[in-house]
DNA sequence: GCGACAG
DNA sequence: ATCTTGTCGC
């Protein structure tokens, strides 16, 4: 059993469950449009891990300028558990997006899509909750199911599991460490590994989710 | 049973 | 995730 932070309880059986419903009702056919806007997404904690701050960068797509910044604090309320990070982060991501008055056309998240044991990573939930195109960008693996792609930028490898690809092991730059893409909702896997090249300038991480990154990282300090 | 384990 | 400065290498 698992306690939240409103005194109650669930088990992993609940959780397995939402998890299924959610990936029932994601999808995974071409983008319908191209983006204009293009969003990063991710939280960071204060020091005493009490509270946990949300933070949303848009950008004009393909010029990657900023468009809109978007913070949202909050108490937590649920545990980090691998496998269950989307329990413990989707609810403040959700109200942070809530707010935006620009809404991005495609949003990365910062952890898995479909790379998942259950295919049930943050991305994947968020996209089905919001009805809008997602991409997991993670900076570790969660499956193992793969091989090191060629240290070359642009290189990539399929990350498998149970026989079938479900994301890539990207280098976005020459001489750094891949990060691990894969589709949250709305988007196929070429197009994950296409936007994610498109979005990485001269970092290890797509320009969207580096700012988000930075962007509530800064805020949380105090 | 043992080890691994997004953020 | 968070606590932290300098340092080695391209």
């Amino acid at each position: 059993m698992i306690l939240t932070g409103f005194g109650d309880e669930v088990s992993l059986k609940h959780l397995i469950k939402a998890q299924k419903r959610l990936v029932q009702s994601a999808s995974y056919k071409s983008l319908e449009r191209s983006p204009n806007l293009i969003a990063g997404i991710d939280v960071a904690y204060t020091r005493d891990g009490l509270f946990g701050v949300a933070g949303i960068v848009v950008m004009k797509f393909p010029e990657l300028q900023v468009v809109e910044e978007v913070v949202e604090k909050q108490r937590v309320c649920f545990p980090y558990i691998p496998g269950f990070l989307s329990f413990r982060e989707a609810p403040l991501m959700i109200k942070a997006f809530r707010k935006l008055k620009h809404k991005p056309d495609l949003l990365f998240v910062d952890g898995q899509g479909t790379a998942h044991p259950r295919k049930a990573g943050i991305a994947v939930h968020l996209g089905v909750i919001l009805k809008i195109p997602t991409i997991g960008c993670a900076k570790k693996p969660l499956l193992k199911s793969f091989s090191m792609p060629e240290d070359l930028k642009g290189a990539a490898k399929p990350i498998f599991l149970e026989k079938e690809q479900v994301g890539w092991v990207l280098r976005t730059k020459k001489g750094v460490k891949p990060v691990f893409v894969s589709p949250g909702n709305l988007i196929t896997l070429e197009e994950t590994l296409d936007y994610t090249l498109k979005t990485t300038t001269k970092y290890r991480l797509p320009e969207p989710i580096r700012l988000a990154h930075q962007l509530c990282s800064q805020v949380k300090k105090y």
